[in-house]
DNA sequence: GACCAGGATATGG
DNA sequence: CCATATCATGGT
């Protein structure tokens, strides 16, 4: 309880952020959030405006949850399309997470065809068996199959196994360089990492906000309220209408489709 | 391009 | 208790 640090915030809204299917090692509190990213673990709640901390650096947190990011401004373009205007004002306050690239891969692979419940199982087994002192694996030590199955990953287990083996922290670094579709392509080569899951790698760790990641509630959505169907069609007309801004609308659609 | 497996969890009947 | 759905991908 002692020695939280404190930030003013505005546009943000804690909960939302964390519980909006993007972190998945977060655990709820009675007033706040413990969260676990990769080497990090800390505490943190909100009272209004204000954001209080701790077991981490206000540097840390503030790239974390963008909370140097104009989100005024976004909602503001945004508010342009009826549509979008009641997802972003049901959840005005979700960020993007900035995430460790390495950990966010792993957690994607493990959410194919699964549910948020069960990847914060698998995540969390994960961490047990091959993370030292509950920090994430490093990468190239998620290294045993059978154990990887043990995690309750099912066929994941091969995808988990075989892409351990063929990146590093420095991967992703190279990638970061790279254009937003080389990115994507380039993960794309790894086992068991299609467009979807790309999309949430890039859009959630590599800073790539035009990504636009197409799950099932996505796709209600699109078609619902525009008529567009096809996975593919959904990204292209996406990139159009909102570009750069795409990310942060995918975010809010997704949050709000899924909890109608 | 359509269909299908794989597998654990939660929810609705 | 059983049926169904779940932030997909790769193989046939």
């Amino acid at each position: 309880m002692l020695l939280l640090q404190r930030i003013t915030v505005k546009d943000f809204d804690l909960a939302s952020t964390v519980e909006s299917g993007q972190l998945f090692r977060w655990q709820k509190q009675e007033n706040g959030y413990v969260i676990a990213h990769r080497d990090e673990l800390f505490y943190a709640e909100q009272k209004g405006n204000t954001l209080s901390f701790r077991g981490t650096t206000k540097k840390y947190i503030k790239n974390f949850f963008g909370l140097n990011i104009d989100y005024a401004a976004i909602k503001k373009t945004l508010a342009h399309d009826s549509i979008l205007r009641k997802a972003v004002k049901a959840y005005p306050g979700i960020h993007l997470v900035n995430q460790d690239p390495w950990e966010c891969t792993i957690s994607f692979l493990c959410s194919s065809f699964s549910n948020i419940k069960k990847i914060q199982l698998n995540l969390r087994k994960i961490v047990e068996c091959f993370g030292i002192d509950g920090a994430f694996p490093v990468p190239g030590t998620i290294d045993n199959h059978h154990t990887i199955k043990a995690c309750s990953t099912g066929y994941r287990s091969a995808y988990i196994f075989a892409v351990n083996s063929k990146v590093d922290d420095a991967y992703f670094a190279r990638l970061r360089k790279k254009s937003y579709a080389d990115a994507k392509d380039a993960l794309m080569e790894l086992p068991g990492i299609g467009p979807k899951v790309a999309d949430c790698i890039c859009l959630f760790s590599l800073g790539f906000t035009e990504a636009f990641p197409v799950d099932v509630w996505v796709q209600r959505f699109m078609q619902e309220s525009y008529g567009v169907k096809k996975e593919k069609e959904i990204r292209v007309f996406a990139a159009k209408k909102w570009g750069k801004l795409a990310g942060y609308f995918q975010q809010y659609l997704y949050h709000w489709r899924r909890l109608q």
